[in-house]
RNA sequence: GCGCUCGUAGCUCAGUGGAUAGAGCAUCGGCUUGCGGAGCCGGAGGUCGGAGGUUCGAGUCCUCUCGAGCGCGCCA
């Protein structure tokens, strides 16, 4: 908000120079960014617009600083400016200025704060994350897309954008894990030994208990697949419903095959040429940069193993393999649509599913698909897929003359056609990759496997952290301690970097712990509150302790950590905020008493503390972590 | 071999091409007849893996290099 205003300060200051002729018109196209000064001596803000568009202004940055200063410094809201260094613009804002925000903030509606910066233009973007197969709980792993795919979809509707939630449940019928999935359930019903190879943890039990008695020992396999499915999401559902994290929708791979959409387009691909049955595999040999060294062809004759049933012959010739031609959309090999038995593979139900997501939100601009990181293998897969439901069919047209391009490509028409639809996907699809979490106890890797041979899940990791920091507590208000502390350590790194998660540190209930040095924050300012009562109309002026100025200031950035996170996906950053805002108004605890004699002083602080409150409050909110009004 | 990510204080990590590179933990010292001490204030601790380059300016961008993790054919 004050960085807002000043950047608009600039910008007229800038406009009137370039009307005056004394600019020319480029330099008003340079982004004016409002920086902290490093040094607090400096001033309340920095500007380094002289120097980044010195360059298109063709003025040295101490001269161009000196024009820009005339026309800011004429602002009633700035007290002072000063120019320093190589061309720093820095600013001393008005103390009585800065402090009027605290009633601004405080007339924003609930959780409207955090959207005062909206983007320019919004997006209708679907989010899909999780996404893992129902065979199995969500993991600890699992944790990590869990609580920054839901964050940052908080964050985009705060920045502006339309968001739609989704989970892709991977539940088709050709899939070999889910039948032993299913296998495994049946032999447990039966009170047989489980298959080799199949399913054993607890959960599978916890399944096969809850279809006993439904006659479902010699029931089609299909059948027993989608009873046991049916559990396992159930059970994914409420983990992750516990874990603050709730979806738009649940969509399921099957009802694509049901509908008979994957057979459509996949002879769509077909038709448009992009896929064929020719005995051949096309490989691109990489060099370093992602140059391509050669194009090797190689002729597939090799047999298959497998002994599926037969389905949709009628898109190719029977017995025939049908090949994804993604080599022509920038993937390093060509894929299998259709395996020589009949089968389908997951890949040929993507297409039809990339297709289908557009729809949700109705006309999307964006989908973003967030996986782990064993997943980024799958990027370039992913986008020939989605580029070749893009693609357009083409023309005739003249050979390619280049070496590679000729073995790729039919002619120059397609290779065009081709990198326009790659273009487009990449612009439509974005694949963002978490980094592994390795989960530390006792200064040693814990293994995410426990003892018994269970996955560590999720729930799991829930329920020991609050049995520890709750032993008193209910159950419900462990579970809920456990995912605030949980989703706070998940988040409080970049999503891009590996890092540890210090369980013996998120199981202490003292002031190490990072999460209550933010509640606690929250939980005082309401103990404040209370005490001080219902306050009249204040004065705000009197709010000119420099720590006072500090507090309004972090205060009003939020919705400019909103805004940035929503550019970059940086989540953690609304950690560090969290924690930057806590901090401030420690300090100003500290050093400023709010409830005193002095009754204007009093009112105008309970102000202060209402506006800090709900700045917490809000951040809190879209973290998913709550904030409690007494510990 | 190729690709993705990372390398910053003893440890875990922030860091928008800008000024003297910052937090938390650990460590050392100080603060209670006051609104919640789960707090506040201060000290010490750095060749930003290395070498070149671009730039008025590089932890940040480019190239090379060393090291770590992960991934690379009809699994999903």
């Amino acid at each position: 908000m004050l960085r807002t205003f000043l950047a608009s300060v600039f910008r007229a200051a800038l406009t009137q120079l370039v009307e005056q002729g004394r600019l020319p018109q480029e330099v008003l196209d340079v982004r004016i960014e409002i920086a902290d000064p490093k040094n607090p001596d400096h001033g309340d803000f920095a500007c380094n617009i002289a120097m980044t568009a010195s360059k298109v202004a063709g003025k040295n940055p101490r001269e161009f600083a000196e024009m820009l200063v005339e026309g800011v410094k004429l602002n009633p809201a700035i007290e002072s400016v000063e120019i320093a260094g190589p061309g720093f613009i820095n600013l001393r804002l008005n103390s009585e200025f800065v402090a009027g925000y605290v009633g601004t903030i405080n007339a924003l509606g609930q959780n409207e704060l955090a959207k005062q910066s909206p983007v320019e233009t919004p997006l209708k973007i679907n989010v899909e994350f999780v996404s893992v197969n129902p065979n199995g709980p969500i993991t600890i792993g699992s944790g990590r897309g869990a609580a920054y795919g839901s964050t940052l979809c908080n964050i985009f509707e705060a920045a502006g954008h339309t968001v739609h939630r989704e989970y892709y449940i991977n539940d088709g019928v050709n899939s070999e894990q889910m039948r032993l999935f299913a296998e495994s359930v049946r032999a447990l019903i039966k009170g047989e030994p489980v298959p080799e190879n199949g399913y054993k943890g607890d959960y599978v039990h916890d399944v096969a208990k809850e279809l006993q008695g439904q006659n479902l020992e010699s029931a089609e396999v299909v059948v027993l697949q989608k009873a046991s499915e049916h559990k396992m999401i159930e059970a994914q559902r409420s983990a992750l419903a516990a874990f603050g994290v709730n979806y738009d929708t649940w969509f399921s791979e099957q009802s694509l095959h049901d509908a008979g959409t994957v057979a459509v387009e996949i002879k769509s691909l077909a038709a448009k040429g992009i896929a064929n049955t020719d005995p051949t595999r096309t490989k691109l040999k990489l060099a370093k940069g992602g140059k391509i060294e050669d194009v090797i062809i190689e002729s597939q004759t090799a047999d298959v193993d497998d002994e599926g049933e037969v389905q949709l012959a009628e898109a190719t010739a029977e017995g025939e393999t049908l090949w994804l031609r993604s080599t022509k959309l920038g993937d390093d090999m060509d894929r299998v649509l259709l395996r020589k038995d009949g089968r389908l593979t997951y890949i040929a139900s993507d297409v039809a599913y990339h297709k289908h997501k557009f729809n949700r939100p109705a006309g999307a601009d964006k989908l973003i698909t967030i996986l782990g990181p064993d997943h980024h293998g799958y990027i370039g897969r992913l986008t020939a897929v989605v580029a070749a439901m893009l693609l357009e069919p083409s023309e005739p047209g003249e050979p390619c003359q280049d070496e590679f391009d000729a073995k790729l490509y039919r002619d120059e028409n397609e290779k065009a056609a081709c990198q326009k639809a790659l273009k487009e996907a990449r612009e439509k699809l974005e694949v963002q990759i978490y980094q592994l979490v390795r989960f530390m106890k006792e200064g040693k890797p814990a293994p995410m496997r426990k003892r018994d041979g269970n996955i560590y899940a999720l729930i799991d990791l829930m329920r020991e952290i609050g049995t520890k920091l709750k032993p008193e507590g209910t159950e419900a208000e462990q579970l809920e301690s456990g995912k605030d502390v949980a989703r706070f350590f998940y988040l409080m790194r970049s999503h891009d970097t590996t890092f540890d998660f210090d369980l013996d540190l998120a199981e202490k209930q003292s002031d190490e712990n990072p999460v209550f040095y933010v509640q606690y924050a929250h939980a005082r300012i309401c103990s404040i509150l209370e005490k001080a009562g219902e306050q009249g109309d204040a004065n705000l002026a009197l709010l000119t302790h420099p720590k006072e100025k500090t507090l309004i200031k972090r205060i009003a950035d939020l919705p400019n950590e909103v805004s940035r996170a929503a550019e970059d996906y940086g989540v953690h950053r609304l950690t560090t905020y969290a924690i930057e805002l806590a901090r401030a108004f420690h300090g100003f605890y500290g050093d400023c008493k709010v409830i005193s004699e002095d009754a204007a002083l009093t009112a105008a602080r309970v102000q202060l503390c209402e506006a800090t409150q709900k700045a917490l409050k809000e951040t809190l909110d879209l973290l998913g972590v709550s904030a409690p009004e007494r510990m």
